[in-house]
DNA sequence: ATAATAGATGAGTAGTTTATCATCTACTCG
DNA sequence: CGAGTAGATGATAAACTACTCATCTATTAT
């Protein structure tokens, strides 16, 4: 698994946030729900992310969380940032070793490199934005597949 | 982190061996005090590398541990599948969702399916062989570099 | 005020990972 | 055979992850 299981709870929380952005809070409850996610474990997730400026909190009856920004402005490898720390998306090496840079480097190190660069280009291009957009254009196309007497674009 | 340290050092351990081929079995204690790893912690790593059948093992004085294949074939893929499991490769959702294929999919299905099948395959290309190369002509590389009075390759 | 609502937070639990220790088994050599 | 060598293995411990429980604090409505 590449992402602990708290990082998957935090990105989908704010795919969730982003889906329904702009109708007022949401609450930990019902994202935990919608999601199916242990709610007060959720409840933490959020306070982190709010530690880290990704969401706004408000609590009492109305209350509940919003992204804190404009969505087509928290980028994917912010969110993983703030809960697996940067170290993430560091040149460390993959075979664990202390030394081991472009000059000295390990057995996998040029092969890792090149990889790791592609991966955190394409999550620093990614925002929330885009992957609400992904799943929109995902739903009109289930919708038109499912549609009865072959009704589909041209 | 991509890979437990089990996995980092069991990585380590076996290009250590691939690196000395052919000279005979190498001791468990030379292997940690080379990769400074827990040599009674390797001593289980190896243990389990040899039920997957990637090295062998002998007992008593003369003893040590030997790959159980030529180096080149042995893929990078293989080592990883023996110990963080075959599922490190499946196309398990990076949501953790448990319904998320082709068609039913989630936000960062597709960005993730293609990153992946681009991982996989070079993992799975990637030899014992190759990483052995791979050092040796970091080594010449470096032995040239730091030679005096500028002596560079053409 | 006060009752209801909703997030904040500390303490504790269960399971996994990363080890360490002691002991056992198998093999070689003299 | 028996002494030494080297891997095999079970028990245990520390640290981390993924939670749960109980309680506290802040906000709103009446």
């Amino acid at each position: 698994m590449l992402y602990s299981t708290t990082t998957q709870y935090a990105l989908r929380a704010l795919i969730h946030l982003a889906l329904i952005d702009g109708s007022g809070p949401v609450l930990v409850r019902d994202i935990a729900a919608a999601e199916n996610v242990p709610k007060q474990f959720l409840s933490k997730i959020l306070h982190t992310l709010r530690n880290r400026g990704l969401v706004e909190s408000t609590k009492g009856p109305g209350g509940g969380f919003i992204l804190a920004r404009p969505r087509q402005s928290i980028r994917i490898s912010q969110v993983i940032e703030a809960l697996d720390g940067p170290t993430h998306f560091d040149d460390s090496c993959i075979l664990g070793l202390e030394e081991c840079s472009d000059t000295a480097s390990c057995a996998l190190h040029d092969a890792w490199k090149r990889f790791r660069e592609e991966y955190v280009k394409s999550l620093t291009s990614l925002t929330l934005e885009d992957l609400v957009k992904t799943l929109e254009r995902k739903a009109v196309a289930r919708v038109r597949g499912r549609s009865p007497k072959g009704v589909h674009p041209k």
